[in-house]
DNA sequence: ACTACAATCTAAACATTGTCAAGTTTGCTT
DNA sequence: AAGCAAACTTGACAATGTTTAGATTGTAGT
């Protein structure tokens, strides 16, 4: 019990010892809860026990808090669908258990999720930018598995690049769906998942090479 | 030179004359310059010179100036919707124009694209919300012209919600890559054309019946 | 035309937020 | 042990969303 709850650890000494993590985990939480429109960093402060100016001497500002929190979400993402991979053989399957996962990644991590895709997080062009980075490894898997795929001949062999933005098109666009709009009212896990997968089938159809 | 600008009509007048659509264009325009994050409703209301309270005797609160903003963004969405639908006779080929308009609608109006997407500006459950209604009626276009394919034998005769939803969430995803990710710092007009027409065909090639 | 009422606006205020400047406390280095 | 840098707090500032009370205006009804 001790070293376990994060948040009550020491409560009253004056030097937090690991205030970063706490947070991020704290402000993941108030994502959760309240949604990523209210979010204050007062408020993340103040479940964390400290003062409204103790997040600056570890973020730049709000905004780097909340950058921080989507480069960790898109770590996060990329293992997901590396570990979705792993459970097929076959690149075809693969690519089916990577849309899924996408998706359900999604569908558990909402606030997250939401944080992740914000035009204002990116940093300023050409620099190299840890989010813009962080993004590109999460695109990276579906990208290598369909290469594969064609390899193995089991998809056609038309521009990659086309075809990994149709179909981060569709997981992505499903998500957000499931996401931000009234539909989300009515969705359980499990249907999030039957969608993902009708949805992910059908786009494969276009792709796949008979045999 | 006298009715045309909407914002100089007038200026001295106590009583504004038609406060409420100066505010919402003044809204409109502010989101699509500095985004929709620090979107003020303060700021709205100076560009509109009027008193930061006025707003109040038009809106509930912000967020129902952004509501209102959706609703009328979701009617937009659907003329171009249509209008994109007439200008082919074949229900497939209306499939692929409808699926362009959407994302060239979401490339040009950033802004109130990102407006129309957001869990928390849907009224509670069970209550007949007019957002979700303006959203159900752009999704209708889609839905009508994929019935519509399955009659005419163009396209195969799965369950049309999942057909719709697949097609949906193609163009909804690109269209917020396009808008949110760092894609969007190198993308034209012309290659968000291009990039629409490419998903939206490779998507149609699953469901297609060959001829 | 005059009066009353309702709609539309302003002014002033409040709590809350993001953020900074200045001090305090603490741990680490030498 | 001294001193320095890191990790906090306190207190303040401007800006925001929103409310209250009051001023101004259009409009019915007589």
């Amino acid at each position: 019990m001790s070293s376990l709850s994060a948040t009550q650890v020491k409560p009253e000494r004056y030097h937090h010892g690991d205030l970063k993590n706490t947070l991020l985990e704290a402000a993941r939480e108030l994502a959760n809860e309240i949604g990523v429109d209210n979010f204050t960093l007062r408020e993340v402060a103040r479940r964390a026990n400290v003062s409204p100016a103790a997040p600056y001497h570890h973020f730049l500002d709000k905004q780097d808090l909340i950058r921080t929190l989507a480069i960790e979400a898109f770590r996060k993402l990329t293992d997901a669908l590396k570990n979705a991979k792993q459970k097929k053989h076959s690149p075809l399957e693969q690519l089916e258990q990577i849309g899924i996962a996408y998706v359900m990644f999604a569908y558990e991590h909402h606030a997250e999720f939401r944080f992740m895709f914000r035009r204002e997080l990116c940093a300023a062009f050409g620099l190299p930018d840890p989010l813009e980075v962080a993004g590109i490894d999460a695109r990276a898997v579906l990208q290598t598995t369909i290469l594969e795929a064609q390899a193995a001949n089991q998809i056609q062999k038309s521009d990659p690049q086309n075809l990994t933005l149709t179909l981060w098109s569709v997981v992505h666009g499903l998500s957000t769906i499931l996401l931000e709009s009234p539909i989300s009212k009515t969705t359980t896990a499990k249907s999030a998942k039957a969608m993902a997968q009708n949805v992910v089938r059908q786009t494969l159809e276009g792709i796949i090479i008979r045999t």
